[in-house]
DNA sequence: CCTTCTAAAACGAATGCTCGTTCTTTTATT
DNA sequence: AATAAAAGAACGAGCATTCGTTTTAGAAGG
């Protein structure tokens, strides 16, 4: 009863759950969370059924796993964002954003899926849950965005920060949607865009 | 061998035809495109298969009837916002969009199937093209009112309105996706962090 | 107005697949 | 030798769709 431990390396086991990742994620670009099946995975990660279902339970933890990376992902950008010292500008910072979600833009970048994980979300209150902890994070760096821009003197004093922290963060996906459903203007068009209204003449009303 | 011809009333066929997509956007609404079965939505409009396989050859056809209806529900409204005579302000014309969003949010507004089309649209090229003309047809509509503003004087004389109604048209879906995903602000919060980032001064570089 | 007749409309059992998952067997590691 | 890891055959459920049959609406003939 001594020992006779078979038991593979740590950073085997890592890999191979790694590896079934990444072709999951491969698959779902290609054809969806629900075009995918199973053995579309298992044939693209070059495993058995037995394998796969080792590292992962069910198809839904596989979807599950995808979304988390892909939301990971968009924070580690956003957060540097906020970080940054001395505070960027917003132009600035849009900047920055917008190039990032361009750079994901197109078939192996990470937008497509995060559009399928938010069409997911609305059938699964588990991802929605998340997703929902997730984006609430997301705008809340944004909302430090404009207070730190509202301190530099950028916004108005009375500007309710947690409104344009709402708008800034609104305007990435907005801008992303269009770039991958309509092959809308760049990200440096768009950034024109949102320069020519920050010079437009106060607000009616 | 002169006619008998038992065919019903042209009405009576499209109040059929309207029974099956009504069932089918209820069906979705809840469960999605992909975890409904073509019996849940037969079942939802109380007919029986061939009668629905009369009216829509397939599933496909049935989430691509059900996609048009939802575009073509926005396209109406953004088309009056354009129309409008006197030219509305952007603020005003933002505030009709977000509030249409608004309403559209919930499980029984349009939205969260307007996202299960984005998603579908990522593997049917056939809804993919259609999608991309009708956003086209979207964007212009913002453009049209970037361009009305800037004759009034609103936007700077020597703005990109190509760019400036790609942003305006971006906010729509970057506050509907927060109010679906996250329960962002409502309309009116969204609408002040416009108005402040209006009335902010000037630009960076 | 009523009957007859016919093709459209509706029906629903049947079909053939493919799916996600389970479970027993084989292989590899210590 | 003992056990973890990987393999893959097998399974039942559920899928979209087909198709032969039945029902029904309404024109035609009286």
């Amino acid at each position: 009863m001594l020992c006779a431990v078979p038991r593979v390396s740590d950073e085997h086991l890592a890999a191979r759950r790694q590896q079934i990742l990444d072709a999951a994620r491969r698959c779902f670009l290609r054809n969806g969370f629900h075009a995918t099946s199973m053995q579309d995975v298992i044939a693209e990660a070059g495993l058995s059924v037995g394998a796969v279902y080792r590292y992962f339970g069910s198809k839904q933890e596989l979807v599950t796993s995808i979304a988390e990376s892909v939301l990971d992902g968009a924070d580690q950008l956003f957060a540097t964002l906020v970080a940054e010292e001395p505070p960027l500008p917003l132009v600035e910072a849009l900047d920055r954003a917008l190039e990032f979600a361009e750079s994901q833009t197109g078939p192996d970048g990470v937008l497509p899926l995060a559009i399928q994980v938010w069409a997911e979300s609305l059938r699964d209150p588990a991802l929605a849950e998340f997703i929902g902890r997730m984006y609430a994070r997301f705008r809340s760096r944004f909302v430090a965005l404009a207070r730190r821009a509202q301190q530099a003197g950028e916004l108005p004093a009375d500007a309710d920060v947690e409104a344009v922290g709402a708008v800034l963060f609104g305007l990435i996906p907005g801008f992303a949607l269009q770039r991958v459903l309509v092959a809308g203007p760049g990200p440096k068009t768009y950034l024109d865009g949102v320069r020519a209204l920050l010079a437009s003449k106060g607000v009616g009303k």
